[in-house]
DNA sequence: TCACAATCATTGTGTTCACAACTATTTGTG
DNA sequence: CACAAATAGTTGTGAACACAATGATTGTGA
């Protein structure tokens, strides 16, 4: 029965991942900093990416990165700027813009991203080793599960 | 040797990773909001209740919640208002200033954490079930390690 | 056909944070 | 003892975010 606190297990396992978290988002963000991207720059690029024709509804792209419609939209504006980013009209439906990767967004992404990917397995893959990245996506998958679930209902 | 590209596994364990983070910290704050705390003022006073005579020097507790020295003034500013926590100036150096739980911000805490303690087992160790709590608390313990190693140099 | 609700993106408004500059205090050194 | 350097905390500025309101477009039902 769940008692109102937590084992010792527990209490270990939770203050390694809290404690762990910030830091090692820091470590990822302080690698991905010279190529001129921030770590959410550098989902939306991610998502596009791997999108049809290159590009995303605004909405669609809001949810995907668990950000608000305004986030996106002033997210957007900087890769914009920079030219790695463009906005279309739709011409089915004059209400959605598509976020659109550029081909220089893709040149950028295709430098940044192996650096990137360097940076995960330094900081995270390689310190939990094979077997660790193996159960790492196992639990986060239950947790995913759980969570999935409970917006269902 | 290192690719420059995932594996699968590594590719989902990733994936899951990144993808499941804030949908759980958005349910864990959730889940917490009815008791006018934040995951961040939580934070606060789990250190605060911790800590020897119940306060920290600000620079020790912004230093512990990877927070910058302004970030710390100001979300005490917040507790300090609700009269959680107290400033009291040091007597031995008068640069310091504590932040001190009071008794009404400890019993705060005393009815919040159950409900928090239960959220955290709700949401991520009963679904990744006992073996997973111990595993999870392996990797991140190892991650740790590294991240730590790294400032070291 | 027309009105009305729903959907999509953008633009204000306020909050929270980090970085930098500043004041105050302590410590180290000649 | 004096003065420079370091440390602690606060305040100002700017960036990033969420929420609410607005403008624009679609589609649905009378």
């Amino acid at each position: 029965m769940p008692a109102t606190w937590l084992t010792s297990a527990e209490q270990t396992a939770w203050r390694n991942f809290i404690t762990t978290l910030p830091d090692l988002t820091a470590a990822l963000e302080a690698d991905l900093a010279p190529y001129g991207l921030t770590l959410g720059d550098y989902e939306v690029l991610v998502f596009l990416s791997e999108a049809e024709e290159d590009r995303l509804r605004m909405c669609d792209l809001a949810g995907a990165l668990r950000l608000s419609p305004s986030g996106l939209t002033r997210r957007l504006d900087g890769l914009v700027k920079v030219g790695w980013v463009e906005r279309e009209s739709s011409a089915s439906d004059r209400r959605v813009m598509y976020a659109h990767l550029t081909r220089t967004g893709r040149s950028k992404m295709d430098e940044a991203a192996p650096h990137h990917v360097a940076s995960v397995r330094r900081h995270l893959l390689n310190p939990i080793g094979d077997e660790g990245v193996q159960k790492l996506g196992d639990l986060f998958l239950l947790v995913r599960e759980h969570l999935h679930a409970l917006l269902a209902v």
